[in-house]
This record gives C-alpha cells, sequence and structure tokens, in this order.
DNA sequence: TATGTTCGACAACATGGTTGTCGATATGGT
DNA sequence: ACCATATCGACAACCATGTTGTCGAACATA
C-alpha cells in the first residue's frame, strides 16, 4: 500500500521547479551580455517572434492591445524590439525584435539546453523524459500569457 | 542514442502544470463556496497561518510589510482574516484566518488531493511519484513568496 | 532614563493590467 | 464610388501589487 502524499506538495513543486529554472536562466543571461533582462522580456519578446504588431501581440499573450502596448514599449527601451511602420497598411505598425532582442533569444535557447542537461546528470534522462511527457498529457500545450495570470 | 530534446519545453511545462492545477483547484473551490477567491489569496492565507502581524508576514512571503500590509486589507475586505489587538504588546495587531479563512485552505487541501488522485489515475502513480521527487531534488524547498516573483 | 529597535501607518511612485474612447485607415457590400 | 463596419494605435483614467522613504508610538535594554 503506497503512502498517502499530500496532493497539495504538487503545485508548489512545480512552480518552484519553473523559478529554478528561470532564476539559473537570467542568472546565466546576465553573464553572457543580457544582465537587465527580465522573465517578462522573454516572454514577450518568444511571442513577438519575427515580427508583429501590439493588437496581434495582445492576442498571443491573452491581454488587452493596450497592455501588449505598454509592454512593447518597454520592450523598446530595453532595445530588444524596434517599431517601424507598415507601408502596406498605414494603420499599423510593426515590432521587430533588434539584433540584441534575437541574442536574447537565441542565449536563452541555448541555456535551457543547458540547464536540461544539468537536470538529467542530476536526475537521469528517463526522470526528465517522465516529467515532460506527464506533463504534456496533463496540460494543454504551453501557454504564453503567464506574466499576466497569476494575479487574476 | 537519445532524441535531443529542446530545453525550453521544461519551464513551460512546468508552468503550464502548475496553472493547469491552479485553474483546476479556483474551478472547485467555487462549486464549493467560494466563488472569488483567487491564488494569491490561497498563497497569503497558507502564510498567515494560525495568525501573525504584517511585519512576520511580510518576512514569511519576502516582501515588504508594506506590501503584506495591503495583502492584508485585501484578505480582510475579502473576509478571510480578521485583525485583533496584541494584549501582550500595543504595537502588534495580530491577523488570523476566519473560520471562512480556514474553510478555504481545508476545501484547497481537499481539492488539491482530489487533483493529485486524477493526475495518478491518468499518468500512473509512478510518474506522479518521479515527478515529485525529480523536483524536490532539484528546488530547494517550496517557497512562498510566488505572488510577487513573475514579475521582479 | 536614554537609546535603539520594531511595529503599523501613510505618502509617493513604478509596473503591468483593465475599460473606455478616439481619429485614422482598411475592407466589403450595395 | 460610397458608405457601414471593423481594425489599428494612441490616450486617459483607473485598479492591483509591488517598491522607498518617513513617521510616531511602543517595546527592550544598557
Amino acid at each position: 500500500m503506497s503512502t498517502e502524499r499530500p496532493g497539495f506538495a504538487l503545485p508548489l513543486l512545480l512552480l518552484a521547479g519553473f523559478q529554478t529554472l528561470v532564476d539559473a536562466l537570467h542568472e546565466e543571461l546576465a553573464e553572457r551580455g543580457h544582465p537587465d533582462a527580465r522573465p517578462m522580456h522573454g516572454f514577450a519578446l518568444q511571442a513577438v517572434g519575427g515580427g508583429t504588431t501590439a493588437a496581434e501581440l495582445g492576442r498571443r499573450l491573452g491581454v488587452t492591445k493596450q497592455a501588449a502596448a505598454k509592454t512593447i514599449a518597454a520592450l523598446e527601451a530595453a532595445g530588444y524590439v524596434e517599431r517601424a511602420a507598415d507601408p502596406t497598411d498605414a494603420r499599423r505598425v510593426v515590432v521587430r525584435p533588434t539584433a540584441r532582442g534575437r541574442d536574447l533569444l537565441a542565449r536563452s535557447a541555448e541555456i535551457f539546453d543547458e540547464l536540461r542537461t544539468r537536470w538529467v546528470r542530476e536526475l537521469g534522462e528517463d526522470a526528465v523524459r517522465t516529467m515532460e511527457d506527464a506533463l504534456g498529457r496533463v496540460t494543454s500545450g504551453p501557454r504564453l500569457d503567464a506574466p499576466s495570470w497569476f494575479t487574476r
């Protein structure tokens, strides 16, 4: 008969795991030329992708276009994106990552790979795969609307 | 030779797992007498425990006492805690969960147990245990300072 | 009793979210 | 060609949750 484990530990462990990874990411990012990148930057930049508009970004992040516009302003001030008028539609202002923005995304991907490798060394490939597979089954795809989610 | 899985999926999966559980929790809470409980309420109430003060709560949550005081005000407005002067120290105002607050915590624990059972049915006891054990090893204990963490 | 620390409160501000409104620009039906 | 409608970005006002900094009152102790 198996020990009854309390259910409340699971969410705390998942959150702690996420925090651990993101904290480690930003420690490494700081040492690789992005000392003032913040979790929100990476999320939003990921959602910007190759280029979008404020309204579209809002839809991707699950927030209003006004909120997206503020995020874009912050990202622009940080030098991660630039804005340019769309010649084919005078209403639109296209947002694209700068070279520095693309560098941030590339470094992040690289660091996340290293962190996964670190977990594999610590826990074994099987455990990590089991975790990934299990979470993939009980969740409905990766959601990008994290920044706003908690206080909702 | 194993397939190289990209590292960036792991944090997204962990976050998605956390969100899935907390979303399900609040769906259930809504049906059990707590329709307007929000994630923050549970966290803060958990940190309040049997009773504390604003300054102590701030230390537990890793925020300033001012932020803790605002949180307490919100919790009090929602009817989850009550404040009373400490007869032994005229500076202190003790915060305690109300009956409703204790009910929220009890229901939450109960629902989290049910959710874990649901995951065990879906994934198997082994997978869930593997996940719990693995996360327990790579993280340093449950942190209660979640609400503030993201925007930092 | 004098000094230092802790408590809670208040003010001012930053950030990131919301609604609501607005003028300018596309778009599609008549 | 024209007009109704939808969309885009901007602006204002507000809410929520943090932050610093300051303060008086109450405790603790040398």
